[in-house]
DNA sequence: GCAAGGTC
């Protein structure tokens, strides 16, 4: 009779490999599958003895999708998806992977899952317990889940010691992802790309995707084009006092390192100018060092390899991948910096000491000592990357040896002494200010030797006393500027994925390649990630209607939740549900609110932005923006892909290159047509958002709130509602203005309703002062008539006076457009609403009767 | 044509 059978799973083929040389002691024999199959006689628990087959997955075995159903872009509504069923299918449908699995597990009797010891891999285990039938046919004694944290012989036999069973929730964590990430990637994908296919003749773009990772990717990317192209440079000044010492010039550092203020910086110059003597206040000496680096994982390898070595994630992985399928380096994709304590290092050092580049340094490592590595972190998925053979230039070809040269640099520096140095900073006093001077000398490279690009600098210092007094040979005023960041480095947008949990190991080069591809961003020199038309308006977009969209916060909000699903907290359809509840939600607001994002694509898709003329300059970035007077006439800041709605039916002029004290943005003039059309200023960024709560708008197009500065309750601004406001509207709750533009047909408008007051005609020069009636409280108005046509006597032109009060004004002027007569609606809480709250603040007495235009 | 996660 033959033994029972145990068939064991590992997540990729090297695994299974590992697993049955250990157990086996290398004494298996196998033969080729869609995975290779290790087969060996052994014990299996408590001293069965029985005959092993060793094989594996090639990661996942099915990948998640939508019904055939659902697959018309055009007959399904993206809507529908978030309630549409999903199906599994198989990953790799050429490997065959489920019917190798069925063929090899007909006949065993356990099994045992040595997936990897994480989510992904847990889930892998389920996968594989419905392609072997142990689901169905066995009991659940039958399959075992092995738990190791690396593959190394220790690890692997006590885990076989240590058999569990595997953890469900874990894998229902990762079905709730997939379906969360499928449902709503694909539904804003087909939603996006639809709205925006063909609808403008420059957007080339055959898929708009959106993605919760790489989504935000591109968001990191579009947030530092921001930063640059809305910096304003500020200039700073620093004191530089220079000394002589033993015949070097020695230039000093300022405690306070640098100011903004000019005239502070120049005062303290004075005072270091005039006093005479510097004094040597205090000299330290520190012993320092630069710690060599922890263990080589897979995400520092791809930053050095863009940053350094000037190659693309894919790019990175594809040749690491061939470097250690050749045997040159070990398993480039871990997230270990930690090396197993087990592991040799001697044999690695043994290898390098054969090659002409290193010989030299492996072997003083072997003969004199190597250091320990730092301790770094442990994930238990595979060891850092290292070099397993010596290698050459002629035998792996230029790009995989600069790579490979790295992986043995850091390899070496990793295991090498610190570089250590002793750094002295000698203190002065002159003039009340404190400033340093710094030397750095160095006593032992360590690690530098063999990564020469971290070497530390150094800087020599002529020697001083403590209570020397020197001469000071000048004091520099140096004035430098404050510039701009750069472009995101794809280096840093690495870090700031890893950081923010966006994406893993594996799949970061997969999203940023995909915002590449996708021509959402391009790469430039350096390896700088420069986004593109369609990137920025993209993410400006979000930004207009939920900003949660390509923020990394969304990433952490699904991982939060399935995190739940794991622990066996909640259940996992629950979650699902709930999640695509939320996202349902997020999905109807931004199909709502698409025009938003419409706007952005219509500025920069069909040329608006270059064909619009230059106007007003924009607060934020003191750029100029275009005017675009088609409608809806709006203000388009091309920097920071900002649109700001105007009033509709009138034409738009620069006013003055006056701006708004609230904002910087330079108020633009609304004038209506016809010799009685009033005008207004506002500012465009206040029209767009009012800054002050419960004032009152004029009804807009496009979504703006339309504040314009005879609204605003600015205390001091000299076209607010506060200075400008001469006295309550007789027609409607709003406040007359002087029409600052309407000269020389003077007027008084309404800032609320059509009602129009025309002031004494022809006059000179009309103002609004700061005085107020003591009657009526109106503000007083100061007129400069014109000489010839002046009423007053003498020939005197200036009058000043209340136009409700005074007998002169009060005769010269005229109401139109007034379908009542002069009677003010309501009581006597009339009129203190939200506009005129602020107006003339003088309480009851705005219920005087003489405050309206009765007995005109 | 679409997501993100495995591995090759």
């Amino acid at each position: 009779m033959s033994p029972p059978r145990v068939l064991m799973v590992a997540e990729k083929p090297s695994i299974a490999y590992s697993i049955a040389s250990v157990l086996s002691r290398g004494q298996m024999s196998t033969r080729k599958g869609s995975t290779d199959v290790h087969e060996f006689d052994g014990w299996f628990l408590s001293g069965i003895p029985v005959r092993y087959k060793v094989t594996s997955v090639i990661g996942h075995v099915f990948s998640l999708d939508f019904p055939p159903a659902y697959q018309d872009w055009a007959a399904t509504d993206p809507l529908a998806l978030f309630d549409a069923p999903v199906v599994q299918s198989e990953a790799n449908p050429k490997a065959h992977i489920r019917r190798h699995l069925s063929n090899e597990a007909a006949g065993c009797n356990y099994l045992v899952l040595w997936l990897d010891c994480d989510r992904e891999g847990e889930n892998i285990c389920f996968e594989v317990i419905e392609c072997t039938g142990f689901a169905q046919k066995r009991n659940r004694t039958q399959v075992y889940r092995a738990k190791f944290s690396s593959v190394s012989e220790k690890d692997i036999l006590s885990s076989m010691d240590n058999l569990v069973t595997p953890n469900r929730n874990e894998a229902l964590a990762v079905d709730a992802r997939q379906e969360i990430d499928l449902k709503v990637g694909v539904a804003f994908t087909r939603f996006q790309t639809a709205y925006f296919q063909g609808k403008y003749g420059n957007l080339d773009a055959r898929v708009i995707s959106y993605g919760p990772c790489q989504t935000p990717t591109l968001g990191f990317c579009v947030q530092r084009y921001f930063q640059l192209t809305t910096f304003k440079p500020e200039k700073f000044w620093s004191v530089r006092p220079y000394v002589m010492q033993l015949g070097y010039e020695v230039q000093l550092e300022w405690e306070r390192q640098r100011l903004f203020d000019m005239d502070v910086a120049m005062m303290f110059q004075k005072l270091v100018q005039g006093d005479s003597s510097l004094k040597v206040t205090e000299i330290s000496e520190r012993k320092e060092s630069k710690a060599r680096p922890v263990g080589l994982n897979t995400v520092n390898l791809l930053k050095v390899a863009s940053s350094a070595l000037g190659f693309g994630p894919q790019m990175a992985m594809q040749l690491a991948e061939r470097l250690y399928i050749q045997g040159f380096i070990s398993y480039p994709r871990t997230e270990s910096t930690a090396y197993p304590s087990t592991f040799d290092f001697r044999s690695i050092l043994v290898a390098l000491s054969r090659s002409p580049t290193w010989g030299k340094f492996a072997e003083n490592l072997l003969v004199d000592g190597f250091n320990m590595p730092r301790p770094g972190k442990d994930l238990g998925d595979h060891p850092p990357i290292t070099p397993v053979k010596s290698a050459s230039e002629e035998l792996i070809g230029k790009d995989a040896w600069r790579l490979y040269q790295y992986v043995c640099e850091h390899f070496l520096g990793s295991i090498s002494s610190d570089c250590q140095y002793v750094r002295t900073k000698v203190t002065f006093s002159v003039g009340g200010e404190q400033f340093h001077c710094t030397g750095l000398q160095l006593t032992a490279k360590g690690f530098t030797s063999v990564m020469p690009w971290l070497a530390v600098a150094e800087k020599a210092l002529p020697t001083f006393e403590p209570g020397n007094q020197l001469k000071i040979s000048k004091v520099e005023l140096h004035e430098g500027t404050t510039s701009a960041p750069d472009y995101l480095t794809e280096s840093e947008l690495i870090t700031l994925m890893e950081k923010n949990g966006i994406g893993t190991d594996a799949s970061i080069p997969v999203h940023i390649n995909n915002i590449c591809e996708r021509n959402y961003v391009k790469v430039q020199p350096g390896r700088k990630l420069v986004p593109t038309d369609l990137g920025i308006s993209l993410v400006r977009g979000y930004q207009c209607i939920d900003v949660d969209l390509c923020l990394p916060d969304i990433r952490s909000f699904i991982e939060q939740q399935i995190t739940l699903v794991a622990k066996g907290q909640v259940d996992h359809s629950r979650v699902t549900r709930h999640v695509l509840q939320q996202f349902k939600q997020k999905f109807s607001y931004f199909t709502k609110h698409i025009n938003n994002m419409d706007e952005l694509f219509e500025a920069r898709f069909s040329q608006l932005g270059n064909s619009g003329r230059p106007l007003s300059k924009c607060g934020k970035c003191i750029r100029y923006m275009k005017y675009i007077s088609t409608r809806p006439p709006r203000l388009y800041c091309n920097t920071c892909e900002e649109v700001y709605h105007l009033p509709q039916n009138g034409t738009i002029k620069l006013y003055k290159e006056l701006s708004c004290p609230l904002d910087g943005f330079e108020l633009v003039v609304f004038s209506m047509p016809g010799p009685e059309g009033k005008s207004f200023p506002l500012c465009p960024y206040c029209y767009n958002s009012p800054p002050f709560e419960g004032v009152s708008v004029l009804p807009s197009k496009g979504g703006a709130a339309g504040m314009p500065c005879s609204s605003c309750p600015h205390p001091t601004c000299r076209h607010s509602l506060i200075s400008q406001g001469v006295c309550a509207c007789p027609e409607c709750d709003g406040t007359l203005m002087l029409d600052p533009l309407s000269s020389p047909n003077w007027k008084l408008f309404c800032n609320s309703c059509s009602c129009l007051v025309m002031l004494p005609q022809g006059a000179h020069r009309i103002l609004t002062t700061d005085d107020r009636c003591p009657d009526c409280d109106s503000m007083i108005m100061e007129v400069d008539f014109n000489k010839k046509t002046t009423p007053l006597e003498d020939g005197a032109t200036l009058h000043r006076g209340c136009i409700l009060c005074d007998q002169l004004l009060h005769s010269l002027v005229v109401v139109k457009h007034s379908r009542k007569t002069f009677m003010r609606r309501g009581g006597s809480g009339r009129g203190r609403g939200r506009g005129r709250r602020s107006f003339g603040g003088a309480g009851g007495k705005m219920v005087d009767p003489k405050m309206s235009f009765r007995g005109f």
